[in-house]
DNA sequence: ATTCGTGCAAATAGTTTGCAGCAGA
DNA sequence: TCTGCTGCAAACTATTTGCACGAAT
């Protein structure tokens, strides 16, 4: 999650596993798909993956993320500020992070957890599985405020 | 957070003052949304409201719902899990906690922050405030997983 | 009297899908 | 060759809006 991840063959070797995993193949659009979150340091709307990959097709696009998403090669993201999903490649692909969303734009920035935080995390988890009949799986925390644009 | 809240006047007059500095008036819908809201103990979804309200039509309850949150009087949720709003009564009028997502049916449950998990949070607040260019108002946990009908 | 809210129906935005042709194992 | 992917256009769903009427100050 810090900045232009380079895009190595052994990503795109783990998502085409993951893609034969679920009966799917990977083809050239959607490794153009990966190739296009792997660069991005946050979370992509569609319209952002598609003005960096002019030739792919809407339907395309959201047909092969629901593809991607099926797989968990990838995670979409909601961040409530405006109503547009976003995508961006899976936790263990990239780490664990976590969202910064701008109130103003809503725009959205990834951050790096810390090990107090996770602790924490780890702990309400547990807590939570305890008292009551909710079975926790994962988490995720969400800053809300002004990106440095908006501010 | 913790099951059906009463519903008070004062909360009726908090709403009404935060509608009327926004130059809005505190309507019979405007008092029954808040009402079906606050007789909740988690977000709803706009179909959630309109099956405890059979009279309201779907369109008043979009613009009105949208004329308190801008008065903060209500706070729109999105989990992730499906693409529909679910709405809650603002913050500082149920009291801050954080939610619990079912990654299989999209429900939303509040849970109760703990004193560690808000020390960290606001730590980590600071944090972020001082290690980039974002300016952390307000911070949301949400923990994804099964829940009981799910499970 | 004037401003604001309401209800209906129509419009919009984001996303999904049917279908005919093309491509990859 | 067979099953699945693609691209286009049409369909859908959640949400928003225009307008004429009604309610509140």
């Amino acid at each position: 999650m810090t900045g232009n991840r380079s895009v190595g063959e052994d990503l795109h070797r783990l998502v085409d596993l993951r893609l034969r995993a679920v009966g799917q193949r990977y083809t050239r659009s959607r490794r153009a798909l990966v190739d296009v979150l792997a660069r991005a340091d946050r979370p992509l709307t569609i319209a952002q993956i598609l003005s960096r990959r002019r030739k792919l097709p809407q339907s395309s696009a959201y047909r092969n993320l629901v593809a991607l998403e099926d797989a968990d090669a990838i995670r979409r993201v909601v961040s409530g500020s405006d109503q547009t999903s976003r995508f961006e490649l899976a936790e263990d692909l990239i780490g664990h992070h976590h969202h910064l969303v701008c109130s103003s734009c809503g725009a959205v920035e990834d951050f790096p957890p810390t090990r107090q935080l996770e602790q924490v995390m780890d702990r309400t988890m547990r807590d939570v599985a305890l008292s009551s009949r909710f079975a926790p799986e994962t988490h995720h925390v969400q800053l809300r405020g002004l990106c440095s644009s908006c501010a």
